[in-house]
DNA sequence: ATGTATTTGGAACGAACGTTCAAAAAAAGG
DNA sequence: CCTTTTTTTGAACGTTCGTTCCAAATACAT
């Protein structure tokens, strides 16, 4: 009878993610991964198939754990209108409480990926228009609750919102600066009122 | 005595250039290099000094026309609110009439290379701050012709329209889709009364 | 013409890439 | 304890990477 692995797939996956998370798909080489991952290149080949295989699972289990639970969470634990204002306010304390430069996997593979192929596109496109769906319904149920003003438009500001979200992480990356970062945050803020 | 270069060396640079900002550093290799500049790879050593050294002429050429140039031209030809439409105007026609899907190379540069390469970092973080500044000025020579509310805050506003501006870049290579990108640069106009 | 300086074309380099494979090691069933 | 099944291991695969180098070709000065 076979008998089980000897390493947990699960954390190897995890930490899969989090390299290609870090330094992107190209910049990461099988052996990057062998040495971060903790097991055997065979072992790595027989459970995830390759590299490209195994970033699909990697991009697949972020935009499953930090984007899908990350916004189900906000939205069931907070009003509509704080859920947004959270998102932001995640994604600057990962800067500057957590010192991370690495930003949203989702949005580093809509730059360094998408464009040229199609698979990967469609998981970033569909995780983007998620979470543009989720600024949306928190704008509408803010509205209904009387704390987003009627006059905003739900679909303009959802895109908008979207915008703002994508410009933080990228700046994250690149400038990740106290006062930049909260400006856009404040900026997000003020689109509700 | 030498004798003249065979080939165009300013136009071999922005072959480069353009093939960096479509398919960026990692994915593009030499060889694409020396097929798509039409020079040879002795010529290209000899005249760039190797691929890092020819990404960063290539990235400060870019920095130069289609940044600087760009916001230049914009700010002489046009009321400082229709410039900053117009920025965003451009980027858009980038997508929908010329079917590029290539974004902004200082914002692609942002997120490959800045996080792990500080020489690079400077002018990605040089160009989007400059880009930054150009919103403010705009902003306050708006406000002082009338043509901008004077509630509009200079700087809070200039990195929120700086975020938006990289958000539809980087959605101009994700998720191309005119009724996302009109919206978002109808938010910018918005946020501008 | 001849000499000289410089570019050109293309072969060749070692290193690193993603991937494959076969033998050794290890747990469960008989 | 031996067989069976699967994992682990590490060497080795062929390719492609960025880079180097040298002989052939070229244009100017004498």
């Amino acid at each position: 009878m076979p008998w089980e692995k000897q390493f947990d797939s699960d954390k190897a996956l995890t930490d899969a993610m989090n390299i290609f998370w870090s330094r992107g798909y190209e910049s990461t080489s099988m052996q990057d991964l062998v040495d971060t991952m903790g097991i055997n290149r065979g072992s790595l080949y027989a459970t995830f198939g390759g590299k490209r295989s195994l970033f699909l699972q990697a991009l697949r289990r972020y935009d499953d754990v930090h984007r899908r639970a990350w916004v189900e969470e906000l939205a069931a634990t907070r009003s509509p209108r704080a859920a947004i204002l959270q998102a932001f306010e995640a994604a600057i304390a990962a800067v500057l409480d957590a010192g991370s430069r690495d930003g949203c996997l989702l949005v580093n593979t809509a730059l360094e990926l998408s464009p040229h192929d199609p698979e990967i596109s469609k998981i970033v496109g569909k995780g983007l228009a998620e979470m543009e769906r989720f600024f949306g319904a928190m704008i509408r149920e803010g509205q209904k609750a009387g704390e987003i003003a009627d006059r905003v438009d739900p679909v303009d500001t959802a895109r908008a919102l979207l915008s703002l979200f994508i410009g933080l992480r990228v700046l994250s990356r690149s400038r990740p600066e106290a006062p930049l970062l909260r400006s856009i945050a404040d900026q997000a803020d003020a689109l509700l009122k």
